[in-house]
DNA sequence: CATTGTATTGTAAGTACTTACATATATTTT
DNA sequence: AAAATATATGTAAGTACTTACAATACAATG
């Protein structure tokens, strides 16, 4: 069943089929519906294959990620799929599990598969070393790179950020109108937004006219009790603090769990803010202030900028949205 | 760059180097190795379309899933999109927002992509109405389908499953054990799963002499607050229960808010008991326990038996794993 | 040494599409 | 009505592989 069984049983060459299949207006009504009508009898169904040969590309986007699993990328994932496929577009995913090694080979598969895009979603995709994404910034050369929530100069490289600086900044200013005196920053990884974050958090401080203390900030594994361990060993050792923000729900979650174990309450005597609104914030008991980072509209965004990419449009390198603060129970604002 | 430009530099035939490019036995070590010191020198990569063409097939696998930010679907991708990988396969993802109606088109455009196969993720998949899946066993008649903890029988189906029925069953027992007279349990759907979920929690009220109760067991959205309210609106209507039992652990954080805020204690007066054995689990105080689904493990199974379907050996139709039961701190066993 | 068999390599015909260019038909202009 | 133009369709040459079958080389056997 192929073009030419098509085109024998519609009494048209096999170029005419092909145009009607490839939407093009070189093509009347009638014999564009008389094809139409055939390829639906015959159930026919246009070889990807072929069609990929021809055509040189496929309707493919690649996504990588380090973790699919990652409630965050999880989401990420998600509005990608549905986004792209809104435009016909399906995608093939890659985990690279946060290894270079892994990284530079799935690119260079996504390559060899023809893929018209890659999307790299989440900051921890970019390798502190610059020169360690050359890389990426190779391919870009050849194929459009997407970034989501990650940055990356480069041509025909596009990022989409949410401004986590602001959002920390606004956030960390509340706490401390609100009283708080001696914020405990915890983040996970030295990521692009990661810092943003923290470089926010310290931005409220001077600005307030605050000293930024080293000994505030504290870098954790992603996990709910790894953070609360080591809140308590804090705790113990008798540092003060009363309030912390994180660079994740997963670790305001453990704050939580430390004031608990410690019967501190909640706005209280110790004020917490997440990162993320994810569905831990209101897994608590008092819920999660948290900062939300526009998961959906940042891939929304990427979208849209890839499409314009597509159609020969001068995309944005660099397009940024602001994050809301998202306003419950473990602050006193 | 192509096959030609290698056949040319190497001074043999195209289908030589086609030969060493499959793998076939038919060519001499010298040979081999002479051509694949002219691909590396040039660079080549086949092209994935030309070689679709040739063979039919590419060495890819679909994955389709109602909802890939779903935390127990997001790890179910994971573990496959990571083990496929390990055999060399890609994985296209689709979701389905579980309509029919879309899944029967993503079903279709997979075939249509010539993946080599299509695994259905989550028990979600499987429409209550049989002859709705009929779309299912027909698809299954030309590539083969693999469900990942759902249930649909057919030729060249092949079905992983996690014993929910005993598990539930046996942790259900021990809360009769312990002293539970009044077990309460919470479904999400009535998927496969779910029912199977449901009858253990029925057989051991059964074995254990207790009547089973329709006031007992209620539908509930996979949804923290959804849930709480659910219990607190029994609450206060006036049912009595003294242990909570539900399909996943959302719906169990769910309970222990409700505790919360009715001061009751657990799990003195109350015991609760989660299903997946998620994130979730821990970030309660006091932390769930919960019966672990095992999805890597499921996940594991179903790329073997794929494996096994693709060598030409009579793959089990149907696979059955043992949940395990996670005792934390919201049961008195 | 001729014959048979086996290992290796090459030729050529698929595989199912796209598209530049040529051609035919229809429409408008003069 | 002829010429010019626009529209619609067809022909044929890509696109980059696989593989059945043919051909060759080379070793083993009688």
């Amino acid at each position: 069943m192929n073009i030419y069984d098509v085109s024998k049983k519609a009494g048209v060459s096999i170029a005419t089929v092909s145009r009607v299949l490839n939407g093009s207006p070189n093509v009347s009504d009638r014999t564009r519906n008389l094809v139409l009508k055939v390829m639906d009898e015959l159930g026919y169904t246009p070889n990807v294959f072929a069609r990929g040969l021809g055509l040189g590309t496929i309707q493919t986007i690649g996504i990588m990620c380090s973790d699919s699993s990652d409630p965050y990328l999880a989401h990420a994932i998600y509005y990608l799929e549905q986004g792209l496929r809104g435009y016909g577009y399906d995608s093939i995913l890659c985990c690279t599990g946060n290894s270079l090694e892994n990284k530079q080979k799935y690119l260079e598969l996504l390559r060899s598969k023809k893929v018209d895009a890659i999307i790299l979603a989440g900051s921890k995709f970019i390798e502190p070393k610059l020169r360690d994404n050359d890389y990426i910034t190779e391919a870009a050369q050849e194929i459009p790179i997407m970034l989501v929530n990650g940055f990356l100069e480069g041509n025909n490289i596009c990022c989409t950020l949410c401004d986590d600086r602001s959002a920390t900044h606004e956030a960390a200013g509340k706490l401390i109108a609100s009283g708080c005196r001696s914020i405990l920053y915890l983040y996970t990884s030295r990521s692009y937004s990661g810092m943003g974050k923290l470089h926010g958090y310290q931005d409220a401080l001077g600005g307030c006219g605050l000293p930024v203390r080293k000994d505030l900030i504290y870098q954790c594994p992603k996990d709910v009790l790894a953070a609360r361990d080591l809140l308590l060993k804090l705790h113990t050792s008798g540092l003060f603090f009363d309030a912390v923000m994180t660079s994740d729900d997963t670790l305001a979650v453990g704050a939580v769990k430390y004031a608990h174990a410690t019967r501190r309450s909640i706005p209280d005597d110790l004020s917490i803010i997440g990162y993320n609104n994810s569905s831990y914030a209101v897994c608590t008991d008092p819920e999660l202030t948290s900062i939300d980072s526009r998961i959906e509209a940042l891939c929304a965004t990427t979208i849209n900028t890839l499409m314009i990419v597509f159609n020969g449009g001068n995309a944005p390198s660099r397009t940024t949205i602001a994050a809301d603060l998202i306003k419950r129970a473990t602050t006193k604002f």
